[in-house]
DNA sequence: GGATCAAATATCCTATAGGATCGCGGGACG
DNA sequence: CGTCCCGCGATCCTATAGGATATTTGATCC
């Protein structure tokens, strides 16, 4: 563990900086559209409107950046990701049909049944962005079952951009889904892991023929 | 695509920016160990060392925080990040096998003559920095033949921390990795998919082995 | 020699300012 | 009417400065 990074039991958190609240701002803005994709983002605008100086925008801009959520060309500054094309959402999927049935394998051996008893199939979800964020919730939890964090990095990173598309299209909640995770998560608490990982992978599969309909070629 | 990001064949590329430089330098300086795993970068330091201001410096430590390649602690910040521990090595190792060798077999069915041609084991290496160079080389070019920028992007991410983590230990040139590298070449140019993600899975799995070596337990 | 404390120094973080670049609108010209 | 040019305002990018915080150093005491 990194001396910088420790915060053992009884250690006090640190407060964060301002350029981590901008950050944290900007991408809860994109990733509700409130900041649509492939669009401007003006630095000093933004410094106006969140009352803080350019230096911290600057930094949180320069993460998104790096995690594919903006785009910088200098001289012009920032934008927002555009929203998926087809190539795109072809080699989404394809990742994560090989990272997510194995993370639900792995989720089925190693999490503890408290943390299975929290997931939650969208069943109740009262609105098509409830249901986005509690299936976002769905998958975070089960890459983090996984006990990898590079999968579960991984699969955080990409899945905000299937948020975002979804988003776009303000899709019914689709009752598939439902019952795709409502399998997923008996697998889990059959604590078996084959289960899982085809009960995850026919739940991937049907959700990129779902999104896919979205995309007229 | 992103009207920010196009560069049509005709148009003029533009500059980079301070941030983009520095940020290139001190990417390089990691991987080299020039600047160590573990240790403090100091903003003020580098900006009089670099001959800029903070600014560029703190945007490209930014980026680089968002890389997982540093870290940062309010008021106290950035330290490179850690030597990897063999939890992150199990991790890291587990996340290569399941991507690498679908890369493989995705290389084989769609790499071009003339970027299999390019391919190099390592065989003519004359130390263990240009083995390892070769060898994030061919990795690469590999992950990009596999035609999926998030499979490309996500080896790229992972792999600058095999390679720091190899040179830590300056091990002598691997010449079993570089008869698995010929079997992998071998398969590609063969253009068998099946051949190349087995020898592709096999090289890993060797190279976990000998890596896993280093550290004690 | 080790522990503690206070002062000095270095560094972090952010705001502000200024020069460079870009984009837009209006006017001139053919 | 269409095109070109120029000026202006907005924005980008970076340098600088200053207050806040952390780290280091030196003195004192046991």
């Amino acid at each position: 563990m990194s001396a910088l990074n420790d915060i053992p039991d009884r250690q006090i958190a640190r407060p964060s900086g301002l350029a981590e609240e901008v950050y944290r701002r900007l991408r809860a803005d994109i990733m509700s559209l409130r900041l649509p994709p492939d669009t401007r983002v003006s630095v000093d605008s933004l410094a106006r409107e969140l009352g803080v100086s350019q230096t911290p925008i600057r930094e949180a801009l320069s993460m998104l950046e790096a995690n594919g959520l903006v785009s910088k060309k200098h001289f012009a500054g920032y934008a927002t990701a555009p929203r998926m094309e087809r190539a795109q959402l072809d080699a989404l999927f394809e990742f994560r049909l090989l990272i997510e049935p194995h993370a639900a394998r792995k989720a089925a051996e190693a999490m503890v049944g408290s943390d299975i008893a929290l997931l939650d199939s969208g069943a109740a979800a009262s609105s098509h962005d409830a249901f986005a964020d509690i299936d976002t919730d769905f998958h975070k939890r089960i890459a983090e079952g996984a006990q990898n964090p590079l999968i579960a990095d991984s699969l955080s990173r990409l899945h905000i951009h299937v948020h975002i598309f979804r988003s776009c299209f303000r899709s019914e909640i689709a009752a598939e889904a439902v019952h795709e995770h409502g399998a997923v998560i008996a697998a889990l608490q059959a604590r078996n892991g084959a289960a899982a990982e085809k009960a995850m992978r026919r739940h991937i599969e049907r959700s990129y023929a779902r999104l896919r309909d979205f995309i007229k070629d």
